[in-house]
DNA sequence: TCTTATTTTGACCATATGGTCAAAATAAGA
DNA sequence: TCTTATTTTGACCATATGGTCAAAATAAGA
């Protein structure tokens, strides 16, 4: 089948194009923001013409929404790791593992996460008031009892969380301007190892973080 | 001259005018990006008329370029700390107390830089390769000379600043998710604090930070 | 008071953009 | 092979938006 798969069942026509235009505004939508977006542009990075993702997403703020849940999927999935963590030492160093890896892989997807936040969350707000609360409040809870059995000193854990996000969110979000402090090159693998061991290094000293 | 100032002179006139300007742009540029933003919504804010805003600004892209460069200007300012400090504590302190006060007082300016550097910086690119690259080596040394000093353990000086950038812009960018993670109300003057002793305590402790 | 330079403003224009529509193409099933 | 349901696409439309312009208003100076 390395040959051409010429003509495709409609489902697979169907799920192949969806896919195309999520990704293509994905980028479209990090690199130029929802308003300076286009449904064209989206469709010429798409290989569509316009008309075919309007027929497959009704209207540009349909598609927008779509794609920033896509990405609060991928976010919430990061963090089941905390979960089955014995301690700080472990759950929080492979947050941020985690958290680097995300950053590094979809920076387009981190973009347009905090460009919707930026505007005040108007189509994920539902999520940031359910979802997002309710995750919250669990790794509290697991920081608090790490607190609790003296397995790191007692931070609040709210402000914790976003260091965690904001540092690890920044290679990404900030990648233009950590690129052009890095001679206009993107890092290295080296670099981003060397990034990620800095970033835990300081908050897990930071928050006196014991093995358990 | 408590009562009406009835007419002012055409000079006061035009700064005042490029002020009301400047303020509802950077306002309306941080709520709905550089492409959301209509030149019609700003000049609501602004209480003028558009026709207005045309004539102290040429385009958009002008008036906006002007916001970013006066909130970079901001930016550098906080940064002066820095140098008259005798050590870790006192220099790196001091540097998040003033970029924390600017994620209280300035939001908006904030969101806008995030937004202009998260797209790729397309109008202050050359400040990033010229002013902020010398500012951030300049810094750079000064920690260095830190851990040569052994005033604080050898951290990698440049993702030490990332993470103070990262952390306490966070609390302006993202100041709609954290206030929506609390209870939906606008930190206190005592949560602030809170916050900003936290992220003092983690990175100080973390970079083990010890004063001259 | 009169003239001039600057500032303000409503009306207007060209263009870009989100979205529609009907005809053509194509896969699925009879 | 033939019919039907789904998908694709070029052409088109209404509207929003950045920007222009000339007339009116206003402050500065003679």
């Amino acid at each position: 089948m390395v040959t051409q798969p010429r003509s495709m069942s409609k489902k697979d026509r169907r799920l192949e194009s969806e896919r195309m235009i999520m990704v293509a505004a994905e980028k479209v939508f990090a690199e130029a923001g929802f308003g300076g977006a286009t449904m064209q542009l989206i469709a010429d990075v798409a290989g569509l013409p316009k008309a075919n993702l309007h027929y497959y997403f009704p209207t540009k703020e349909a598609l927008y929404r779509r794609v920033v849940q896509d990405i609060f999927q991928v976010w919430l999935k990061a963090a089941d790791i905390f979960d089955q963590a014995s301690g700080p030492v472990e759950g929080i160093g492979a947050y941020i593992d985690a958290k680097m890896e995300i950053s590094r892989r979809h920076p387009a997807g981190s973009k347009v996460w905090a460009s919707e936040v930026m505007h005040g969350a108007p189509v994920i707000q539902d999520y940031l008031e359910t979802t997002l609360e309710q995750w919250t409040n669990g790794r509290i809870t697991v920081i608090q009892s790490w607190i609790d059995r003296g397995l790191m000193a007692p931070i609040d854990p709210r402000h914790l969380l976003y260091m965690v996000w904001a540092t690890t969110q920044h290679y990404a979000d900030f990648g233009h301007q950590i690129e052009t402090l890095n001679n206009s090159e993107p890092l290295t693998d080296a670099q981003w190892q060397a990034a990620t061991d800095s970033v835990k290094t300081i908050i897990l000293k930071g928050i006196g973080a014991k093995s358990a």
